[in-house]
DNA sequence: CGGGTCCCTTCAGCCGTGGTTAAGCTGTGC
DNA sequence: GCACAGCTTAACCACGGCTGAAGGGACCCG
């Protein structure tokens, strides 16, 4: 019988591309991951993984092995939650969600649901996009809080729902001082010359910074990769350079940083995934409704009028 | 993450009964399997098992919990299926059979299909109807020969197919010597005083004695349980008691013994099963026929007429 | 009513599997 | 050419699971 521990492995890996990342994600050794993807294919006795000294690429055959995996991972989630079910125990809502959201929007949230729901148990974990959503399908979470930036869309996951929770203008962090802050909003092509810092390729949005400059007309000097947004703007602050960020990857700013809008530029998206036809199981509306009321009472960074902000509070 | 391997033994106790069975059936001793099915309890958070000192009954929750263990089951089995299809491994013919027809018919009918379908690996398990049928549906098997005695019916299994082989019926086997084997066929009622021998709880046929005599209007004497047909024989010869057997059973004849047939007496069937819609798979078709081959050619235990059967070997 | 048996459980101990760390190997990028 | 990143191999170690022996409660039998 194979063994489903080592199938995980390789679905992980089919996941995340490599081994170094599936034992990451999995909180192995790469030592282990790799002697037990080894000891799987002896089981299968057909070679699942084309290993390169720098990196492994699943065989056709590996592919096919995965299908199987994810099956087996869902109907043994599916057993699992049968059983909670049956337990009686407190039903419980597992959510995914991106960094970003777990530090900015999920504690005010969390109140509001243990308001709104007290009978129902939360556990957040975090991840990024691709593993929520793939974990999410094989019913490991309930509840997915991911982004799509543009230009870098989510990959399509069949049987499962999205909904928009929001949208937010992507800003420029630039030292404060710096020339470009003069402006209420910059444009892009004024900083076609800069030092450039983005989030390293760990991070769903990656790809992100050198798209919207490219569709800006330039190609971003790209020096510093740093996933951290504190870290990023003591980069920042520092003078190396200047970076895209969203709002809610601003809820603490370094004084020695200016953000400003961007004229006609890129935003992302925050969503909400569930499994399709779940939309109401027990937790899943209410959570929504909770970061949706967080969304709604939040403090803007930039109101989109002075005097309408004004107003807002006497 | 649930183990699989728990899971298994669940299914295999659900199927058998009992625990000690279930360890028997998987290779392990009672204390392993009793171990191994406190800690699922213990994941499950759940009472799987309804433990009484002589017995085990499963829950409603284990019994739930043992249909997705079969789900689970039978798509690890699918996966080794294509991994075996993939490595361009000769393929396997996995067949399950009940101990008469392993030691009667499939001798012969394994050379046949050697002969018409060389290349196909086959690997025989004896196992009871039981088993095999389950073993069958999760995919641990391709085929399955088994038997069905008159008023002691097959479980119904949904997603199989079942073939009738041979009908076969049921003789009696006496102490030479013995009153009633003068006559060329016994009654069953005329045996009503006789003490009877018939096969242990742990066979499927276990029942039929007793329905059987119960049928011609007597409650038979019940005084030795064998499974074994040599050893039932051995007992016979020694003027110990009488039994039933079908033909496949005696291939063997101990001197001892007198075999009769039984007036307007119950059969038994040899029974072929295969998943539903797989009954052209590799190797079924050849085995089957090699089978049946094999039922066509042999020497027949009470020719229909005794000219008939002399005329046969001129 | 008491001994025997059967089955399940518990306990103590061993062994194997799977994990870790550390070192080795090999292409890639600067 | 050197450093780095990622996979592999080797050696070590710990935990988990299996075995065997002992214990205990129903059921059967005499």
């Amino acid at each position: 019988m194979l063994d489903v521990r080592r199938l995980r492995l390789l679905r992980e890996v089919a996941l995340r591309g490599s081994i170094a990342a599936a034992a990451e994600s999995l909180g192995f050794t790469p030592s282990a991951v790799s002697q037990q993807l080894a000891k799987l294919e002896v089981e299968a006795e057909v070679p699942l993984l084309d290993r390169g000294p720098r990196s492994v690429r699943l065989t056709p055959a590996g592919w096919r092995l995965v299908e199987h995996a994810e099956a087996v991972l869902e109907r043994l989630a599916e057993a699992e939650a049968d059983l909670r079910e049956i337990s009686g125990a407190r039903p419980v809502l597992r959510v995914g969600s991106v960094t970003t959201v777990a530090v900015s929007l999920l504690p005010d949230a969390l109140g509001r649901f243990a308001a709104a729901c007290p009978d129902v148990d939360v556990t957040v974990v975090e991840a990024d996009p691709r593993g929520s959503l793939a974990r999410l399908r094989s019913r490991e979470l309930d509840l997915a809080l991911v982004f799509e930036y543009d230009g870098v869309p989510l990959p399509v996951e069949p049987r499962l729902e999205l909904e928009l929770l929001l949208e937010e203008p992507m800003r420029i962090v630039l030292q404060a001082g710096h020339p470009a802050s003069a402006r209420r909003a910059v444009r892009l092509g004024d900083l076609a010359e800069e030092t450039w810092i983005r989030s390293t390729p760990r991070s769903s949005c990656h790809e992100f910074t050198a798209r919207a400059c490219r569709a800006a007309g330039f190609e971003p000097r790209i020096r510093f990769e740093f996933d951290d947004y504190a870290a990023m703007q003591n980069l920042v602050a520092s003078g190396a350079g200047v970076a895209f960020a969203p709002d809610l990857g601003l809820t603490r700013l370094n004084p020695g940083v200016a953000v400003r809008p961007i004229a006609f530029g890129p935003k992302r998206r925050i969503l909400a995934a569930y499994r399709a036809g779940e939309r109401g199981s027990p937790g899943i509306p209410e959570m929504l409704a909770a970061v949706t009321e967080t969304i709604a009472t939040r403090e803007p960074l930039f109101p989109a009028r002075a005097g309408a902000a004004r107003a807002a509070r006497p």
